[in-house]
DNA sequence: ACCCGTGTTCGCTG
DNA sequence: TCAGCGAACACGGG
């Protein structure tokens, strides 16, 4: 269940497994149609001999890059891990993983694993090897990670829509990468009351807000990083679960006390059908 | 059995 | 026309 840090764990792994290696077999395994609808498993026969030229993310969306036969021509997979995807690392004469659906045989004795329980995810081949090439990431915003978050481009966006501040944010178009999780910790670093309509937040809050999402997912990252997610040793382009001890501020910490000298006692609240975890003391 | 789930998309409604 | 909402997708885990 990804968000930006978490696919940013995965881009990076994938780079260090992937990068200059050769795609000697392209494997469908059980469901994999399902993952790769509405293209379906034959569209892996383009990356056959193909060679990884490249990882990049933008949000939760990962672009393998390749490249084709003698002239190079680049080809893409475009991955996103929905809600319970994951890339793996094993030897090729490793049994498949758990919920595998598609593994890639490289030229170094290993096999990457695309595994998804819950087969919300997607694998896409694109033509090109550029995210700007893929129309459907057109409508993608800014990624905070890469681009940083413009205040005032945010508050220009921000200024037309009723919907509570931390329900914005889910919203890819605003920013790429921003999810339930992040959504929720920004709003507390930012003091602001998740629930408030995004349009009544002043400049100044706005300015916060921009600040602390950025510093939220670097948070969560060097927490990742701490953790050893993102090491030489890791197997896998994810981060496990459950994390012990939970890294977060106020998600899933209900009934807990909030972290601040001023702060209460964090609530759950449900906005759009997602859970929301903020300090009725110290966010306004 | 029942509720919950780090994501996205579609259809309905006002 | 569109913002906003709930359901759907699919399958465990507590």
């Amino acid at each position: 269940m990804p968000e930006l840090p978490e696919v940013e764990v995965a881009a990076r792994n994938l780079r260090r497994w992937a990068v200059g290696r050769r795609v000697r077999a392209v494997e469908p395994g059980p469901s994999a149609a399902v993952v790769l609808r509405p293209a379906g498993p034959r569209a892996l026969g383009a990356l056959g001999g193909a060679r990884v030229t490249g990882v990049e993310r933008v949000g939760k969306n990962l672009l393998v890059s390749l490249a084709r036969g003698r002239a190079g021509a680049p080809v893409g997979l475009w991955s996103h891990l929905g809600m319970t995807g994951k890339w793996l690392h094993r030897k090729r004469a490793d049994p498949a993983p758990r919920f595998s659906r598609v593994r890639f045989v490289l030229d170094d004795g290993c096999a990457l694993h695309y595994a998804d329980m819950r087969l919300f995810g997607r694998l896409r081949v694109v033509p090109g090897a550029r995210f700007g090439e893929v129309p459907d990431l057109a409508a993608l915003g800014p990624d905070p990670l890469r681009d940083g978050v413009d205040a005032r481009r945010l508050r220009a966006r921000l200024a037309k829509l009723r919907v509570p501040i931390k329900v914005a944010l889910l919203d890819q178009g605003l920013l790429a990468g921003v999810g339930n999780i992040q959504a929720s910790e920004a709003c507390h670093r930012a003091r602001i009351d998740p629930r408030r309509p995004a349009s009544s937040l002043a400049p100044v809050e706005v300015g916060r807000l921009a600040r602390a999402i950025v510093a939220s997912i670097r948070y969560t990252l060097a927490r990742f990083e701490e953790e050893g997610v993102a090491s030489d040793r890791a197997d896998i382009a994810y981060v496990e679960e459950p994390r012990t001890p939970n890294p977060f501020l106020v998600y899933g910490r209900a009934g807990e006390r909030c972290p601040r000298r001023d702060g209460g006692v964090i609530q759950r609240v449900v906005q759009a059908g997602r859970a929301t975890f903020f300090c009725p003391k110290c966010q306004r």
